[in-house]
DNA sequence: TATTTGACCATAAAACATATTTAGTCAAAT
DNA sequence: ATTTGACTAAATATGTTTTATGGTCAAATA
């Protein structure tokens, strides 16, 4: 009883905590965001923030973390489908967008390219960008068993997938294009994947 | 005679101010150039910057202008070739990159994106996309017609082109990647093009 | 007439000083 | 084990002064 009770409210209060820091960093952002207003909102002092989270920076990446596993869960189911692996990578990327759109914390992490006061958002970015890299890297050794697709250097593939999925972010999510580009982005993805497709005809 | 002088001498010193301010808004960037050290490189008083010119952003765009024209030269050179459609797509998109990443004071436009300190280009910027919009309309419709792309909409591949090749901007232009992913930037166009071919195997 | 000058002004940027807010700490309380 | 809230140092915001700079213009030049 005593460590039921213990042990599920330790994880509640921290839940709680990320649950209203990710209310406040969504709508004001990092800098915006003070530990006192996020504290004050679950009727909490502000330094029982620092007893389950080492920094704001630290509480930060926690609603980040979740904010991506969010993303990464659609996008796993979507591997495990057992579709072609055509279907696949296109879903994959729609997904991708569709979720990495609404993941407004992220968009702030985009920063990190331009201004020095994001650069601590890196370790997990580069999980989420590793963990991308290997779903793509599967899906398309994938393609290429089953032969629907005809890739010489899969690495070399999925290097420059990347490239363009991850170029793509400033504009969709930085500056806010991803409604304009909505319609376009199936056909972006198609460009992708039918450039990537076996073509007997090909010198 | 005085025609002649009267009229050499105008453009040359127009020329003469546009060339120092190149050097200037090249090395230091629009706002930390000043009026007065391009007037003195060329050993006028500051004033004279204004016969010639209206503001100091109109200077700049003169500048701009003149170092995209390099560029359009450049790729018209290309599309008056007459190699296949497919040879010459490549080229444009690798001449594209290859000039612009030389065209400093194009750069530091990109930032108009995220500063308002810059909106002031925004339409030779327009221009120029415009430019480039026409050359890929061009390029495509040449390829359906002798039959290497099979392109249901032009319009719509033209977009989709120019949404990758002006993402990949900021990346390779105001994050410096060019050099980092140069090598990769041919394989980058090969995504491209290979996804406009005729593909007759294709439901 | 066409061009150039440099003193001049208004405004913007830089520099400085001051006040306020906030991230993070910690001894004490629960 | 968890929470509190007073506390500090540092960052941020605000206000003020100084300096630098874009732009003007009457007069000079050619």
């Amino acid at each position: 009883m005593i460590f039921k009770s213990s042990g599920m409210s330790e994880k509640d209060i921290k839940n709680l905590i990320i649950e209203s820091a990710t209310k406040y960093f969504s709508k004001y952002g990092f800098h915006k965001t003070t530990m006192e207003e996020v504290a004050k909102h679950i009727h909490k002092a502000k330094g029982v923030l620092y007893y389950y989270f080492k920094s704001k920076e630290e509480l930060f990446e926690a609603v980040l973390k979740q904010e991506l596993n969010t993303v990464k869960t659609e996008l796993t189911k979507i591997v495990n489908k057992d579709s072609d692996s055509i279907i696949l990578l296109k879903e994959h990327t729609l997904t991708r967008f569709y979720f990495l759109n609404k993941a407004v914390n992220y968009h702030e992490t985009l920063k990190a390219d331009f201004f020095e006061k994001y650069h601590f958002v890196k370790d997990v970015r580069a999980d989420f960008a590793d963990f991308e890299r290997n779903q793509i890297s599967f899906i398309l050794n994938k393609g290429k068993t089953e032969g629907y697709f005809d890739i010489k250097d899969i690495e070399s593939s999925v290097n420059i997938y990347m490239i363009i999925i991850t170029s793509l972010e400033i504009p969709l999510f930085l500056q806010d294009k991803y409604d304009e580009y909505e319609s376009t982005i199936e056909e972006l993805a198609s460009v992708m994947f039918n450039s990537l497709r076996n073509q007997k005809n090909i010198k």
